[in-house]
DNA sequence: CGTGTTTGACCGGCGC
DNA sequence: GCGCCGGTCAAACACG
């Protein structure tokens, strides 16, 4: 990432909320992160989001991801809108079929809502209903191909998204991904950039866009889950980024974002519950975003834990 | 020649 | 029904 410009690094959980929450966030919020509602898929669900779902005030977000004085005025643009509990499952649904947000993280509240649950719901839904239809196992994703059965609903990937201060716009998260769109964003002057993974049946996909108000910022929007390791013929950096132990399978496939290689390393929990231990964490084989984490002072794993499913956990037994 | 990018056209959903 | 808009396709092109 380094090697990428990368300044800052932001954690951002994205799901399929239902058509209410869409409305609810594009029309009661103005912007999200300080983008236009145009430019950023309504959505998203943000770092406050989690918080309010939480006990954990703005400050620790801001301790935990360093974010800058500008940032803080970003996130906090959304302070004091309404958030339902609707909204904070949907964070959960975002790849976990568990729905412990809300309640208390450990505890592994039986599935079955959130993903079906949340497809019923979502009978109109704006953006998040693309068509997809390369995706339905049968190849005919050709123009006017209708290949959807009338009534069924399109399943939809779990999505997440990043907000990352970069001044590149493709950042390199060890991945092959080909470019198959470039759209212009409304009320933005920076395009959105779609990429596919190139590994045959991954139907991962990600979106790349630029901040409006912060140009600076880079908004990656991840869709889907790898269904396999990391390429082994990797480019850039990210083979020598992550050790080896990182980039074999996980449960769900091999790890899909950087946050979850993140989220991958065994005795995480431990090392970010001591702070004296955290310190020897160079000494290891530490991937760069435990690195970045360190550097920017992250407290606790609960933040953490609060915020990504406990999917992406891994404890040691 | 294989792989990836560019770019205009097309499609479907949604609001009016 | 129409227009807008986000997302996707695929031919043409660039590049190593």
């Amino acid at each position: 990432m380094s090697d990428h410009g990368l300044r800052d690094f932001y954690y951002h959980a994205s799901t399929f909320n239902n058509d209410h929450d869409q409305q609810s966030f594009g029309g009661e919020t103005d912007s999200i992160y300080g983008v236009s509602p145009s430019s950023v898929d309504p959505s998203y669900m943000s770092f406050t989001d989690c918080l309010h779902s939480t006990s954990l005030d703005y400050g620790s977000l801001e301790k935990a991801f360093g974010l800058s004085p500008s940032s803080s005025e970003v996130f906090s643009s959304l302070e004091g809108s309404n958030r339902t509990a609707k909204q904070l499952v949907s964070a959960e649904d975002l790849g976990s079929n568990t729905g412990e947000v809300t309640g208390t993280p450990n505890s592994s509240i039986s599935s079955s809502s959130s993903e079906a649950g949340c497809e019923e719901d979502s009978d109109k839904s704006k953006k998040d209903g693309q068509p997809k239809g390369s995706e339905d196992g049968g190849e005919s994703s050709k123009k006017g191909n209708k290949a959807k059965t009338k009534g069924e609903k399109k399943q939809r990937e779990p999505r997440f998204a990043f907000m990352t201060k970069s001044e590149v716009d493709h950042l390199e998260d060890g991945y092959r991904w080909r470019k198959y769109g470039q759209k212009a964003v409304k009320n933005s002057p920076y395009p959105r950039s779609y990429y596919r993974c190139t590994t045959q049946k991954c139907t991962v996909k990600k979106r790349v866009e630029r901040s409006f108000q912060d140009p600076s910022t880079v908004i990656t929007t991840y869709e889907g889950q790898h269904n396999h390791p990391l390429p082994t013929t990797l480019r850039g950096s990210a083979a020598g980024l992550f050790p080896p132990s990182m980039l074999t399978q996980s449960p769900l496939g091999g790890p899909s974002f950087p946050h979850e290689l993140l989220m991958q390393m065994p005795n995480y929990h431990h090392q970010m519950n001591n702070q004296a231990t955290a310190g020897s964490m160079f000494a290891q084989n530490v991937s760069p975003f435990q690195q970045y984490v360190h550097q920017h002072q992250v407290p606790d794993y609960g933040l953490l834990q609060d915020m990504v499913p406990s999917r992406f956990l891994k404890h040691e037994p």
